[in-house]
DNA sequence: TCATTTCATCGTAGCGCTAAGATGCTCGAA
DNA sequence: TTCGAGCATCTTAGCGCTACGATGAAATGA
């Protein structure tokens, strides 16, 4: 049939047909209308069962996948809660994440995921990204951001949780620990043990500002307890294994007497065991060391880490937690924070 | 009549107030209209300079942010790639994603991330959700996936790109390499070594095939060379330092004489290299150690790791690239497949 | 000179869904 | 019989943006 020849009448403008099974073609096999099976996909108890059944059929019939996006738009809220961390490599902020996205996914949230690479413009870029998606929640590691960034979260309606960190401001929801205390804990501990000459062996603490507080902490720690001497080492580069073995050397020129280590994670202490093995310095004897994280390798590694555990695990599930409890229940703004402490775990190496 | 009822029903819905700034507030004060300022914000150099600066002076002023919910749903693709990987605590999937990302970041494209935990109904259902969100791309790990996994994505028509793993037949892109020829690389320098006596020992292999590949190939090399002995021994559990010992002390009870070993990844050998050391078994003088993984500590270690680079950095640097030409020229979907192969470190552990 | 092309800009119809309010329908009470 | 209440279901108006096609002005050609 020649359509051209009735081409006269309002043609309706050509538009990119997607093909796809919508909610409406679900609604026509189960004959009932489209705000039913939405009613029923959100609401399955709201509709009578006879219905529901034949919605259920159709969408399993037509193999119909529900569009968020067009959702996401009319309910001006879609059903995603981004996370921006300084970076997926760390195994710590892995393991939060894991877990937040574990807890999330089982509520039917989706997670979308940006790394900053600690840098604070970065962040501000993600976060702006972000809330074009209006997320349903947004999760950043730490307190400390741009001021853009806090105006844009501020502005932006939505719940913010900022994870990883304690002490300070929040701007709405917080679940972390005090850096300062972990750092105490390390110091108190070779205190402890005897040790009086210290020092803190940390990486890339001009940007990783967490671990610049937990140094803070020890150095504080050191000052109001009894050690002769303390110091500070900061390596620029990533905080990985070879650091470790770096910094040793660094602090063994500065101080000879050195007894106590402090390590702003565990990949930094296991780089000064390998270290000392290669150096032939006993470990505890000589040096005690402590580390941050109780990585995988710390209990099993020889001799087995004296470290703290911040339990990014707890970290996670905490903050899927009230992440859940907002949305669900649009509870007032209270500033919920959440203290997940930090625990020293005593192995062999101090 | 008529005017009567128009009177009596002008009532305008209530409707959520979004107070939100849109393109249409900013195409007022820029003084042209919203097309334009779409135009501007997509292609911004189809508009004249004139009303370029004028857009960006109100955008600027607004501090609008354009809503991509909305921008999504008409233009039936949203700016969103969708990952999907067995797990983020994985070193090697942290890795992959982490290149990933930053690449499409660049390009203005957002990260939707999903793990499996090695599970292919919790993919299909990830790959679902995924879908739903009409992603401009999805990225999946490895090649096996449930039947209905493969039909949605078929019947999708967004690209797919599987990764960190060739072989198999593609739904659509891939780039990884080979995993039998990784474990076959483990038994020949073994062999070459002049190790006779050999074992793979690996961990959770039930579920992650492709280190059941790496198993397979090892055993097809040691079958094909002078190998005396050889034998695969897997850990239900996951890769750790801890399976590694474990995994020793069983593969020394089952053969007293085994002097090669060949690990699924580099965790499980640096298990292996501690609990050698608990043992006072000598490395690499009783007993070769391989790799698989060139993790952060394999350079570092007592002895240093000999192991297999699998480059998780360059397979996620070539998906983003993949994936970009693909979303940019809608290029004919001819199968792309890319091997990114791997290397063997050769270090003192063998 | 007028027709044609080029270019920036505009008008507007959806994209697929949600949610407020409207509409029936059934049932029990008046 | 009438009236509401209670409930399931439907109608409809957007959500904010993109892309198609139209418009009008300037540039070019014959």
């Amino acid at each position: 049939m020649d359509t051209d020849d009735l081409g006269k009448d309002r043609v309706p403008r050509k538009r990119r047909k997607m093909q796809r099974i919508t909610m409406a073609d679900v609604a026509k096999l189960a004959k009932v209308s489209p705000s039913t099976v939405s009613l029923y996909l959100r609401k399955p108890d709201a509709v009578s069962p006879a219905a529901g059944r034949e919605i259920a059929r159709a969408i399993d019939h037509l193999g119909y996948v529900p569009n968020l996006v067009a959702g996401g738009l009319a309910a001006a809220s879609s059903r995603v809660v981004s996370i921006i961390v300084p970076s997926i490599r760390n195994a710590f902020f892995a393991e939060t994440v894991s877990a937040l996205q574990a807890e999330l996914t089982s509520e039917g949230l989706q997670v979308l995921l940006g790394h900053t690479e600690y840098d604070k413009e970065q962040e501000e870029a993600l976060v702006r990204t972000a809330l074009s998606w209006a997320p349903a929640a947004i999760v950043l590691t730490g307190l400390s951001h741009s001021r853009d960034t806090r105006k844009l979260l501020k502005a932006g309606g939505i719940p913010v949780l900022e994870m990883w960190e304690l002490g300070g401001d929040p701007l709405d929801m917080a679940v972390g620990f005090l850096h300062p205390r972990v750092g105490a804990s390390a110091a108190e501990h070779l205190l402890s043990k005897r040790r009086r000459n210290l020092a803190f062996l940390g990486a890339r603490m001009q940007e990783d500002h967490r671990a610049a507080q937990r140094a803070e902490g020890f150095e504080e720690a050191c000052r109001k307890g009894q050690a002769a001497s303390w110091s500070v080492i900061n390596h620029p580069g990533a905080a990985t294994v070879e650091a470790g073995a770096i910094l040793l050397n660094r602090s063994l020129q500065q101080n000879p007497q050195l007894d106590g280590i402090a390590c702003s994670n565990d990949w930094i202490a296991l780089g000064i065991l390998f270290e000392c093995q290669r150096l032939g310095v006993a470990i505890p004897d000589a040096i005690s060391v402590v580390g941050f994280g109780d990585l995988d390798f710390s209990a099993s590694c020889i001799p087995s880490l004296t470290t703290i555990r911040p339990s990014g695990d707890l970290i996670g599930k905490e903050a899927a937690r009230l992440i859940l409890s907002r949305i669900r229940a649009a509870a007032p703004p209270l500033p919920a924070i959440i203290d997940t402490g930090h625990v020293l775990i005593e192995r062999c190496s101090s």
